[in-house]
DNA sequence: GATGAACTGAACTGGTCGGTTTATTCATGA
DNA sequence: TCATGAATAAACCGACCAGTTCAGTTCATC
């Protein structure tokens, strides 16, 4: 495991990052200290400084890893068997279910926040979350069976919408810590009501 | 003018403010020091303390302001007055067209970044930026010059589908620093298609 | 031109931070 | 048993930062 570590081995190279994941996470890159990650890593200073030469090399370390680790949370081949309009709202549902989960808020807080700070990373963020999504139901939008029951003249577009319809404003009162709990009852009826706006939209 | 300044009087009152704004938006807050704030105020460390009795209120006061005047943009008279599915592409447009705008993006990360910090903040940005929108659209989709093309049950449903498809997938790239600058035509494409599909859904 | 409040600039305090160094401990394996 | 290299704790460095203080300057008003 970790084949491509940076440059140094060592054992406790997976611990230092858990510690700077946990850290990152919940302050952000200037609220933590290294101290702190340290600290949470059970590690010594040192140790961390001999893994990673500053403190933006472990941050975007932390980050693009798991950027890397979103996008295995796939569609199942099993949903993309059923019938298209179940299909879609089995879609809705896990790409909802884990849009709202709080690991996925506080990385797309973050950043958010950096990615001013730090151009790559908001890239990075990009290419390996929404875009891998929009990819995919884009090219399953583009199938053979989904054209037999929907009229799709850009997959992408369509597959804009239909994300955009699900992360509906209670995602954003989440992001913003207006509203952190929301009720299974809400989610399926974002998703009941987006498979129902995007079929009258396309529906053969 | 500031007739409810925090406690103090002062002339240079609006500069601090000012200076505070553009270091704070830019920087964030851990990000941007007091002693940059006051030399970009054109201002004394002593006077801004003056104002404010620490950084953690001036942050506050900037984004609170800040938040009160983005809702200003209310939609004119004579959009309404419009025929339905052409006052619903003005609408997108306008909607879009402060979404996009470089201030509008950098207010958005703040809030997002800190509002875990900041618990206040978050609500007082939703409550005075996509809340008001929401309200205002969904007041809208409740008249009865609406009701007459479209058969809406929900009006906040439906006004946050719509203020959604908006927000397409351009807006996250802006705010994720992947594609600073977007076409007028891009805009004009996702105001066009959001009231086709909103229409497809809500046409009576 | 005198008065007083607002403002300035610069120094200062106490503290934190990122990063380095050093002396020491621990584990492994030959 | 000893050597090697990884890990540790703790002290340390220079830089920066929030916030305070104060002697002196500006400015509006009378």
């Amino acid at each position: 495991m970790n084949i491509n570590a940076p440059l140094k081995k060592g054992r406790k190279y997976d611990q230092v990052v858990a510690g700077a994941r946990e850290v990152f996470l919940k302050e952000g890159f200037e609220g933590a200290s290294v101290d702190q990650i340290a600290r949470d890593a059970g590690v010594s200073k040192a140790t961390l400084y001999s893994y990673f030469p500053d403190k933006q090399a472990l941050f975007m370390a932390v980050l693009t890893s798991q950027c890397m680790q979103q996008s295995d949370e796939a569609m199942g081949i099993e949903i993309l068997q059923q019938p298209v309009p179940e299909a879609l709202y089995s879609i809705a549902r896990s790409f909802l279910g884990y849009l709202m989960s709080d690991f996925s808020v506080q990385v797309f807080r973050v950043c958010v926040a950096e990615s001013a700070r730090f151009p790559d990373l908001g890239r990075a963020f990009y290419e390996s979350g929404p875009q891998q999504a929009l990819d995919q139901i884009a090219s399953y939008f583009a199938s053979e069976k989904v054209q037999q029951d929907l009229t799709i003249d850009d997959p992408y577009l369509a597959a804009d919408q239909f994300l955009q319809l699900c992360r509906a404003d209670m995602l954003l009162r989440k992001i913003l810590n207006v509203e952190t709990d929301v009720s299974d009852e809400a989610i399926e009826r974002i998703a009941r009501e987006t498979v129902k706006m995007f079929l009258a939209r396309y529906r053969r």
